[in-house]
DNA sequence: AGAAATATCACCCAAAAGGGTAATTGCATA
DNA sequence: TATGCAATTACCCTTTTGGGTGATATTTCT
């Protein structure tokens, strides 16, 4: 059984290039050419493929709204961004709205090949520069890592508690305590972390994780 | 010049199996083999490899407090982390305690020898199950972004500034507006989404990011 | 054993946050 | 044109939060 392979891109040299390589494969085909994302958004459920090559940069849409619309129905189908600029934000976005992998243009065919089938077994296809945005943006947690660790394991659990909204009473009631000693457990919180109130608190944790 | 890989293993057999595989290439060698984290810790940093096959469970240590404290210094090697079992939380501690790559065990060399590669190129190598649990860790943004769509642009900008840590006060003085219409705004912006107070609203906002 | 850190509770006070009601203006759409 | 929504301001009130000071018991470390 072939890997039935969709792709949608303005470009329509790009877009023939790739069908060529794609279908010149032996374990899968191009099933349809999308130039617009109009046509795209129409058609493409219908044809239910198993990867589609998506251009974030269409004329008339953007492939990232496209893949947040279609995702909701078509589950079994692994969307590949491809992108010409690598944007910081829209690597991240794009990977919310549903993408499965991120390419950028001008990788060699055998890389897209490559990718391809890898977004049909369930993997993360990405370019180089990609992969080392989305490691740099877990690798972002790791400073300041020592001012959370001054807290003691009753801050840190008061803290977290604080971070999922309780109120000082709630989480006096949760630990049995007062809410005397909350306030001192937050004070004592804000002073090591050198922060005034819960946001700036919260924020500082959630860097960290 | 050859790849430097090192490896910190406590599975003799598959230490020694992995070297074999390693030195096999043309365009790597294993330049250390460590059986376990205390003289991994010892004398990596002086090898100075360019990738580190590293086991995430040692007898005497855990792999990722080693890459955590190793990479504050070696910051041109890169780690991959090998585990027998896929633990969701221990993928993101690793990542963010600055792996490159996740590698369950079991994976066929060629595979393990493509992501030192990978790794070396400034790549993320990881197996499928484990980059379907990373883009799965982005695609659960977004569920719940409805809400979010419901508030103006100006509630979506005092939310924001909000979230920065901002006081009502502050917020008022940036926008040049009283702090009685910021109140409003806040007013509408937690009965949108449907809660009471600051930090659940902000919790929503970052569920959507 | 003594010192330091931790966890607990109490009281006071001011600032901030949150909820309610009401009114005005402007803009867009039915 | 009318209706509704967005944005703005004002005033009322209560609760929550944050900061300061001080005290006591327990644990931890030296």
């Amino acid at each position: 059984m072939k890997v039935n392979v969709a792709i949608v891109e303005d470009d329509k040299n790009y877009n023939q290039a790739l069908k060529k390589i794609i279908d010149f494969q032996e374990d899968m085909i191009c099933v349809a050419q999308f130039f617009n994302g109009t046509s795209a958004l129409k058609e493409l459920e219908s044809l239910d493929p198993d990867v589609v090559l998506m251009d974030i940069q269409l004329q008339d849409a953007s492939g990232i709204d496209l893949v947040f619309k279609l995702t909701e129905t078509m589950t079994q189908t692994n969307f590949i961004m491809c992108t010409s600029f690598e944007d910081d934000d829209k690597i991240f976005t794009a990977l919310r709205a549903g993408a499965s992998g991120y390419l950028v243009k001008g990788e060699p065919m055998e890389k897209i090949i490559q990718s391809i089938q890898e977004a049909y077994k369930g993997g993360a296809p990405m370019s180089f520069a990609i992969a080392k945005r989305v490691l740099h943006h877990f690798h972002e947690s790791k400073v300041q890592v020592q001012d959370l660790a001054a807290l003691t394991p009753t801050e840190k659990e008061v803290l977290e508690l604080l971070s999922e909204g309780l109120l000082y009473k709630e989480i006096a009631d949760k630990k049995c305590v007062t809410i005397d000693t909350i306030k001192k457990h937050i004070g004592n919180i804000y002073r090591k972390l050198q922060v005034n109130n819960k946001i700036e608190a919260i924020n500082k944790l959630n860097q960290n994780r």
